[in-house]
DNA sequence: TAATCACATTCGAATATGAGAATATTAGGG
DNA sequence: CCCTAATATTCTCATATTCGAATGTGATTA
């Protein structure tokens, strides 16, 4: 396949392209949060959720800070992050009436 | 699994997390082009180009115009996918000493 | 040091995705 | 109407993704 120069963007849509991981992201927008909290938080099973952090971790997005047993997850950049998501939302917001016919 | 009323965000996401199709967008934002035009910038073969082009209508992201026998494809909106690349661009040109440790 | 909590890893099965080959469709041009 | 160009669709195979179950690991505490 051709080299197109953008593999680290592709990467980082893989990376929100999942609804599991898209959630994640936003509750670490709001604030930095430990596995077993996010897990509560989706509902989702805990090794589910640790694979999906391991896929935001390897793209860069987020990482994490050991305190004590836990790992603290936040996002690496916060800015951009909530830049990108609100271009995604503001995209997707917009009505059929307004796109062109 | 949880509904996070994220599904067309994730949809964008992951229409845009191809290199294919990412490559096919960023020449739609130069200006509109046909399939076979795509097909050979790109160098890839048009059945696939072809099935990429349905993922990314069917996202949203692009739509077409016939013109006799080819079909003019174009992003619906270009302004707001250029934000969403210059974010996602943005994120990525971090260098890794800006980045928390 | 044994038990426990928090998290990660591994593995297998089901499903989804992507590429290529072959074929179909659709729209002019002769 | 046939022919060709432009694009789409279908089929198949290989690979990737996702999830759950089971298990492993590392830190803390009894």
């Amino acid at each position: 396949m051709m080299e197109s120069g953008k593999e680290k963007e592709v990467e980082i849509f893989h990376a929100l392209s999942h609804p599991v991981r898209l959630m994640i992201v936003e509750e670490l927008l709001a604030k930095k949060k430990c596995v077993t909290e996010i897990r509560y938080l989706l509902k989702v099973r805990q090794p589910n959720i640790s694979q999906h952090l391991l896929i935001l971790r390897m793209s860069g997005i987020v990482d994490y800070e050991q305190s004590g047993k836990t790992k603290c997850y936040f996002l690496k950049n916060p800015q951009m992050m909530k830049e990108i998501l609100a271009a995604a939302e503001d995209f997707v917001s917009l009505k059929p009436v307004f796109r062109k016919v």
